[in-house]
DNA sequence: TTCAGTAAAGTAAGCGATAACTATAGCGAT
DNA sequence: ATCGCTATAGTTATCGCTTACTTTACTGAA
């Protein structure tokens, strides 16, 4: 293609500079290069430029699951930022799979991506040591790995846990239940934050209040119905996610009870569609779009600096959303 | 790093076959050479083989709407189908800007994407003109264009206005409004459909009764407080979409008036969360998962073989899903 | 007049692979 | 012993660009 420019008798570098604004080309040359460009309607091509300049600016983008809307949100943020930055973002769904997540990140790797931003689903490190031996810049991001000191971008689950029990409990709840979610860091840290604000109100931890609700969309329908099978049942439910809280309201409401004075539900998320639910789900907000916004903005500062950072941890601080699900009028 | 590789004593050219599985190379060089590159955990470089061969085996997909999880679920059928075959998905999102549509593809096609599948928020076919002049495979999906004779799959809007408008008057709905969408493909399609299906049962299309309800999570909402101000109101609701259609329902619930006692709604799509909502939404099924998987195959094809094939268009039949928000017990 | 200095354009070498040939060896058949 | 196969392995030329130099033609100061 840049043959076809030589029409104009000059070399193909002066071409070549001309289209990336290389000082060393005069003013008028340079148009007559964009003119000509324009009117072959030629786009210079990405791979070759890639391949020696070793910038591909593509950017990994590994996701357990783009159904849920709150990693949709945050790839929208994500891509948002990115995008001005000429950077192109490469989605991959691992469907909450270790193995899965981990075969997509090779493949996003020989394809030589700039950089990556995972939420994964692993439950150790070993990936990501390879990251950082092969100085592939990356951030993780909602989910962090115990025992990798990579940068990350998320809530603190502790901190939400603790808000929506609290919240419960100011609610008049005494008998709370958690659906909870995985064994990795989102899952663990929300649950610890349930104990936490249970024992600093001197409420007993029941363990048979504590269900697991993992991955599919039933299972916090099918976890509380078998809550509610308890005596005595629980009068609050903290769901690790909305769609399991969701789940639970569904639940809830087919027994018989309702929603909030039988049992209060709150999830967290906040998804979009929240306030559309059979009752509105009080949750607690992770502002998505700011994770993705702000993940991107960081990787980008990694991708651009040659220099090896200290890794950085970015909280973003997690707010009560209380809708009807949770409120109690009368009491509190 | 095939250098590396030649510690064997061998050619380059011989490792590059080898790692093909190339035809003439022995058993025991390629193992040797297979058992080399597992130590050395090398990886092939996937730029400098697409600038040789001319495939990068990515696929650009362009959704108006990664929220909207009619997309997100397409967007995981059309992954689950490629990544066996080996292609990679770049997902752009346009935001229903036509523009930005066609900015995100031209950057999809400097990267020299082999193929492209687009759910289009243009309104007219030029950029599709220049994907056929250049001979880029690409599959229009959910949304056809006026003009353009281009392969396509997805649902016959017209069937779908049809069907929903026929099940509100067989649950005996008479003034039935319509929430109608964007002025593309897919919103006409449906409005005529509607308006077909009340002809048909000889119901008068009373003007006022169609309102727009365009992008943005409350358009479903505020459309439908305003056609609860006339006079007669509405006794049926058809939405253009579930969101909207749920939207809907909270603005008549919140109007004192029960669904689907006093209206009777009904979307389209069959969002995974249809069955959460306020009042259980009925809905028309458009199978997204099955549309992203028929896409995505009929674009491999479309990719993997020389000879341009005549256009092909794929109609998934919709399907009617009847929940509570339009079930009338009695009636019917 | 001469020479260094600068602006603009050109040359050569490769990035990491593959396609399309060519070369070599071993082997049986004539 | 010679020819011609087949099976393996190697050569060479690109793919479309950029990086790092080198060249050329002026310019103005000494």
């Amino acid at each position: 293609m840049k043959d076809i420019a030589e029409d104009l008798g000059v070399s193909l570098m002066t071409v070549s500079k001309a289209l990336r604004n290389h000082s060393d080309i005069s003013h008028k040359t340079r148009e007559r290069v964009l003119q000509r460009m324009r009117e072959l309607n030629y786009q210079p091509d990405w791979i070759a430029r890639s391949m020696v300049t070793r910038k591909t600016y593509l950017v990994g983008l590994v996701l357990p699951d783009l159904m849920h809307s709150f990693f949709a949100e945050i790839a929208k943020g994500v891509a948002r930022k990115l995008d001005p930055l000429g950077y192109q973002v490469v989605i991959s769904n691992t469907e909450e799979d270790g193995e899965v997540e981990q075969r997509h990140i090779d493949v996003l790797l020989t394809r030589k991506v700039d950089g990556l931003i995972i939420a994964s689903a692993q439950r150790d490190g070993k990936v990501f040591d390879m990251l950082a031996t092969r100085k592939i810049p990356y951030v993780l991001m909602d989910r962090s790995i115990t025992g990798v000191d990579a940068n990350f971008v998320g809530v603190k689950d502790e901190e939400i846990g603790a808000l929506a029990t609290e919240h419960l409990i100011k609610q008049g709840c005494r008998r709370i239940a958690h659906l909870r979610g995985p064994a990795l860091a989102t899952g663990a840290g929300r649950l610890k934050g349930y104990r936490k604000a249970l024992a600093k109100h001197g409420i007993e931890a029941q363990s048979s209040y504590v269900v697991s609700a993992q991955y599919g969309d039933n299972t916090g329908y099918e976890a509380t119905r078998e809550l509610l099978k308890l005596n005595p049942p629980p009068d609050g439910i903290f769901g690790y996610n909305d769609p399991v809280a969701a789940g639970a309201v569904k639940a809830v409401l087919e027994a018989g009870l309702r929603v909030p004075e039988d049992i209060a539900i709150i999830g967290a998320g906040n998804v979009h569609y929240s306030d559309l639910l059979r009752v509105p789900l009080s949750t607690i907000d992770q502002s998505s779009t700011v994770i993705g916004e702000t993940t991107a903005q960081l990787l980008s500062e990694l991708m651009e600096t040659k220099i090896p950072l200290e890794p950085r941890h970015i909280f973003i601080p997690p707010r009560l959303v209380v809708r009807e699900s949770s409120e109690r009028k009368k009491q509190g």
